[in-house]
DNA sequence: AAGCGCCTCAACCGCAAGAAG
DNA sequence: ACTTCTTGCGGTTGAGGCGCT
């Protein structure tokens, strides 16, 4: 036996609404508020409709702000970068957006970018790339390693210890668009000031791209002190979320990053941390979580404080 | 002009999580 | 601790619009 019906469907109103309809959940909402209950709502404003239906109807089409179509190409890559780091979590990718909704983007991305992206397959200059093992879809973040696959990232909402994003898509190889889409180097630099003025040109590598020496950076005593019987990663979690504000659902707000629960905090800390000690375009051959903490705790704060993490996040691909 | 197929997106569905009792 | 209720979410559907023949 399935779950009860949340309203009698022989006795709402369902499909399209009416002008004359959007008219009156928009003004009963505007005066009175939901009344935190979305069930009685239909019945006290005078609605055929369910409450869910309501819920719906105000939350994509009637709040105010809300912007629909014509997406950016800036939000374009906040859509691409936040569905590689966190998947097919809508509502955290549109509250990244301001005046999108989680069903505008859902179906921006399973109508046009989607296609944008795998469409027409990609090309070997691509730097990102997407292969699928058994059931998931794999992420490779450089030509010949995916070295996210190493760092176990806490989601409490999955038994597994790593994350991984699925993507529902079959193509045996597919491929994300190359540098035109993602921005490059500078907007790393740019988000983390301190830390161009710290590199120096690699003798010894292969590349000739600068390094980041972690010689370079001297953990101040009370990161030592805080860290002290923790895994780097653990102290890391911990010690930057120090920095943030308490987590809740109340804003919208674009660089806003107090809508994030807990566990996306977690994810969005620990992509941050990961993109900090590996750039996709193997700009840095080394910067350790650490040094990622060490700049949060110091110069670093009030810009990431300023900026938003998860602004700072999306600036990275 | 009619028919057809594709595309878009508003709306619905069902599940999971959290709150309330 | 348990049940019930409500909300929030992601996946899916289908009506209507549009372009092509």
């Amino acid at each position: 036996m399935g779950r009860a019906p949340c309203c009698d469907k022989a006795k709402v109103k369902r499909g399209p609404w009416s002008p004359e309809e959007d008219e009156t959940l928009k003004s009963y909402v505007q005066e009175y508020g939901t009344g935190g209950n979305w069930i009685a709502l239909p019945h006290k404003a005078g609605l055929k409709r369910c409450g869910k239906s309501c819920r719906l109807r105000w939350l994509n089409y009637l709040r105010p702000h809300i912007k629909h179509g014509g997406f950016t190409e800036e939000e374009d890559n906040i859509i691409i970068s936040l569905y590689a780091t966190i998947g097919s979590r809508w509502s955290t990718i549109a509250s990244n957006l301001s005046g999108r909704t989680d069903n505008d983007v859902k179906n921006y991305w399973n109508t046009k970018l989607k296609k944008k992206l795998f469409g027409s397959g990609g090309s070997s200059k691509n730097h990102l790339s997407i292969t699928k093992t058994h059931n998931h879809v794999g992420i490779n973040y450089a030509p010949n390693s995916n070295p996210r696959s190493n760092i176990p990232i806490h989601d409490s909402s999955s038994n597994s210890p790593t994350y991984t994003p699925s993507f529902p898509i079959d193509d045996d190889q597919l491929h994300f668009p190359s540098s035109s889409t993602f921005p490059t180097q500078n907007a790393l630099l740019k988000s983390f000031p301190h830390v161009s003025h710290n590199l120096t040109t690699s003798d010894n590598s292969s590349h000739s791209h600068p390094v980041l020496h972690q010689s370079q950076f001297s953990p101040p005593a009370h990161w030592r002190q805080a860290t002290a019987g923790s895994s780097s990663q653990e102290a890391f979690r911990t010690i930057s979320r120090s920095l943030l504000p308490p987590s809740s659902h109340a804003g919208y707000h674009k660089n806003n990053y107090q809508q994030f629960s807990s566990v996306e905090d977690d994810v969005l800390l620990e992509d941050f941390a990961f993109n900090f000690a590996y750039d996709h375009h193997g700009n840095f051959d080394f910067c350790s979580q650490d040094e990622v903490s060490d700049y949060c705790l110091g110069d670093g704060q009030d810009e990431i404080k300023s900026q938003g993490l998860c602004q700072s996040v999306a600036n990275l691909y």
